[in-house]
DNA sequence: AATTCTAACTAACAAACGTTAGTTTTGTGA
DNA sequence: TCACAAAACTAACGTTTGTTAGTTAGAATT
């Protein structure tokens, strides 16, 4: 466990206070404070609050495309598939909790090249979601509904496990797992 | 069908540029542009920014309030009810879609009382969500699992319906209650 | 025709913003 | 003990922000 740099620590103090009034309302003076120093120090670790925002937004989306290509290059059924993208999106919202609220409401706020990356790998990642979930539609392990709303439904309770996740008391992550895939899965109704 | 106020028109453009960059990237000079004319004009008929929020805001809060106090006096099992809060919930959504964003995202701009007001809002709306749930699994209509797993799920497919209604072309309303109420109740799995 | 009202305008304010330049303190290895 | 690099500091910059004051053009009312 190597410890943090300076210019991590920044980014992740950063973080939690993005989670908290979202990119726009956080100051560079904001972050300094938290961090015990000046604003002006801060530019003797990061370029500017940009590169604070697109590294971390970028990091977790590289890990969701990583972890993506993985699950579609199992040998394995569709139902399994979706299986591992609800562990996949459990894994990293509990890794980069602090970072998962930039992730879904300040993506925007990226520039140039950063901005159009990530939404090339957010389209990447539910158009195989989404071909997943078709699949399961054809060999009949997943009920014949629009795939749309299939895909929806589950990927906004995945995104927003974030808010939910800690304040619950931080519970068992296989536990969290486990309940999930099955309401996902099967429902609520008895 | 009355014509809006201009003050109405403000807060409907207002809301659809929320919505697109979050309340704090939104500037009065983006608000009045928007509207074809200068920012100081604006004040002719509103008394400033956090007024815009917080009408958008608590407006939809007392619709969902409104409804869900309709839903629990409703003479009927807890299910039954489920079914209504997702029906309520579309119905809001297709009514204030541009206003939902703010509301997601925007809450925690809100100022003294109407912070107060509308964190108060969101927690009796949440408590009374969860007792019904509770009330479903005791009569073993509803499948016996962590009453928040079900609750958190079901409630964070339906606030960020706003983002994907509208983007699929517009689906008829009531297929679309048909087609959420069977994917949430009854899962995907066949 | 004279008056009032409405809703726009221009100009300007103080505060907060991200950032830069230059300087001082602090800790480490020779 | 000295030299150097890292990391803090103060001061200031040009913009942008929300907002206020005072003015004006046109429509509605008397």
């Amino acid at each position: 466990m190597k410890s943090p740099s300076r210019k991590e620590e920044i980014i992740f103090v950063a973080s939690r206070l993005f989670k908290e009034k979202g990119y726009k309302a956080v100051s560079m003076r904001d972050i300094a404070q938290a961090m015990g120093i000046k604003a002006a120090s801060l530019y003797n670790h990061i370029h500017g609050k940009q590169e604070i925002l697109s590294t971390l937004i970028l990091e977790v989306a590289r890990e969701f495309t990583i972890g993506m290509s993985k699950v579609v290059s199992e040998n394995t059924t569709p139902l399994q598939k979706i299986k591992s993208v609800i562990e996949l999106h459990i894994d990293i919202t509990v890794n980069y909790s602090e970072a998962f609220a930039a992730l879904n409401n300040d993506w925007m706020h990226l520039e140039n090249e950063d901005l159009i990356a990530f939404v090339k790998m957010r389209e990447d990642y539910e158009e195989n979601f989404r071909k997943i979930i078709k699949q399961g539609i054809e060999t009949g392990e997943i009920q014949s509904r629009h795939p749309e709303v299939i895909l929806f439904s589950i990927l906004s309770t995945l995104r927003t496990l974030y808010l939910w996740y800690q304040k619950r008391g931080k519970l068992d992550v296989n536990l969290l797992k486990k309940d999930m895939v099955a309401v996902l899965l099967q429902g609520i109704e008895q």
